[in-house]
DNA sequence: CGATAGTTTGATATCCTTCAAAACCTGTGG
DNA sequence: CCACAGGTTTTGAAGGATATCAAACTATCG
């Protein structure tokens, strides 16, 4: 994190995923082979050939955006450090948020697969981006079976998430669709060691909630006046707290085996 | 179709997807390998794995679930022939339609990376599903390079159809959702050479297109009848007409290159 | 020709939006 | 340390889109 000069502003600097590194091998994990290794056994040769593949580093700032809809997609991106989203904006000016991407989520396999991007990814804190040449990306994916599979189930997850975001705004209403939300934000963020006690860093705020759910940000403001008046949880100044995490799940009717990447067959399948 | 001993009741008999064939090389395209060789070269060997891998067939009947949400994932399936629709059931029983399996589409290869399914599949006409062991998937999948592209990027297209549908439910009113599924499923159907003239065998009804679109059937109803009375299209008795597809597609503010299937870089990648 | 599933209609309730303004933060510069 | 600017959150009042409930109507199939 030192390298890398900083710059972003985590609220409690020094505490972040790369702290949760387990050393399978000898050579020691970056946020990128800590994420893939989850969904597939990665040895020293996989976790250097990724980590090669991505070496290049580029700095973005908060706001920017990433991706941009209807470019040629040259380039393979993957989010080393920050927090993006990916949406698409309507004729009318409207946007919809189809999914987050946190700390330690790889980027955008799909992307270079398509020719031109569907969608666009913006930033919600400044970030460290790997590049590469989308035009070596399967070869890359190809050296080697841990390699494929790891990207492949990667992808795979992040569907999951979506599917699950199209059930929250197309049949739950609005309370529900808000503490929806943040528990999958939560669960997820305590995946990566993000949550300390009851609080993290949540740089989302409420017209970015509002377009990922569908919602206006009046409305969503008045819906997470709910919330908090239920003693669920506080959120101001980048900070989620959640004091009733029962409570929530339960408002939202929550169950997390959507997201079970701890559930992976053990690196089955091979 | 024929020694599949028939069953479908599709309406005018004889003509499907099979008759699209091109015969790239030598062995010629099933249903399944004409769809997989659209996103990446398929040679003849290619083309053999995939049809033996998936050569046992059962037939199952209309309304009845091909998988459940929960269930362990043991086997690894492929629509053959058929109409089927992915859904989650929520705790107070209502139903969200992710997306839909037209005939021609591929089945369900992310299905089987995880260790149970996290939604359904259920069939909206009597269908051949192509079956095989989830333990030699990955075998499969990894023993050619155009192969496992195949499959890579067929899922992310999948993707892409989920991801706008997000946009459809979370930003759309009622006119445009409908308007707006209704064109997909209209070029998605002219991929697969199943739309003649102005008219395609259509087996989605009001309560399911109500349940992809976040509506109650009633106002599906209502809204449906818009368009009739625009005079973009009619939909009765299994038959979707559409007499005006340029207004159809301005009322939905549809733009068809999320699908793009037809502008894959030209096997490019490797 | 009766049973069953799917479609249509009407009346009423509600959730969410819209618009507009005020209050509140947060960082910046004098 | 205060003032100011810009973004974000909060509030109010009123309107509109969609839901709900219940019943009638219409296809379809054995």
């Amino acid at each position: 994190m030192k390298e890398e000069d900083g710059g972003l502003r985590v609220q409690s600097p020094g505490v972040g995923w790369s702290s949760v590194n387990k050393a399978l091998n000898n050579i020691p994990n970056t946020s990128l082979t800590e994420k893939l290794g989850k969904v597939s056994r990665l040895d020293d040769s996989d976790k250097s050939i990724i980590n090669d593949f991505f070496r290049n580093r580029i700095k973005m700032n908060s706001g920017t955006d990433l991706i941009i809809s209807g470019k040629k997609a040259e380039n393979a991106f993957v989010l080393i450090e920050g927090w993006a989203y990916r949406y698409k904006i309507l004729a009318n000016g409207r946007r919809q948020i189809i999914s987050y991407l946190l700390p330690g989520d790889i980027c955008d396999i799909y992307a270079f697969v398509l020719r031109k991007m569907d969608h666009s990814i913006g930033l919600l804190t400044d970030a460290t981006i790997g590049i590469a040449s989308v035009s070596d990306l399967w070869t890359m994916l190809w050296s080697s079976r841990n390699i494929g599979q790891a990207f492949f189930r990667s992808t795979i997850i992040d569907e999951c998430v979506i599917r699950e975001h199209v059930v929250r705004v197309g049949r739950r209403n609005a309370l529900q669709r808000l503490s929806h939300l943040l528990c999958e934000l939560w669960v997820r963020l305590k995946q990566v060691n993000l949550v300390k006690n009851d609080s993290v860093y949540f740089p989302i705020n409420q017209d970015h909630l509002a377009d990922a759910l569908g919602l206006t940000s009046v409305h969503l403001n008045r819906t997470l006046q709910v919330l908090r008046s239920n003693d669920c949880l506080s959120l101001s100044g980048k900070t989620l707290r959640i004091y009733d995490w029962e409570k929530l799940q339960e408002i939202a009717e929550f169950d997390a085996s959507y997201l079970s990447i701890d559930e992976m067959p053990q690196y089955a399948g091979g």
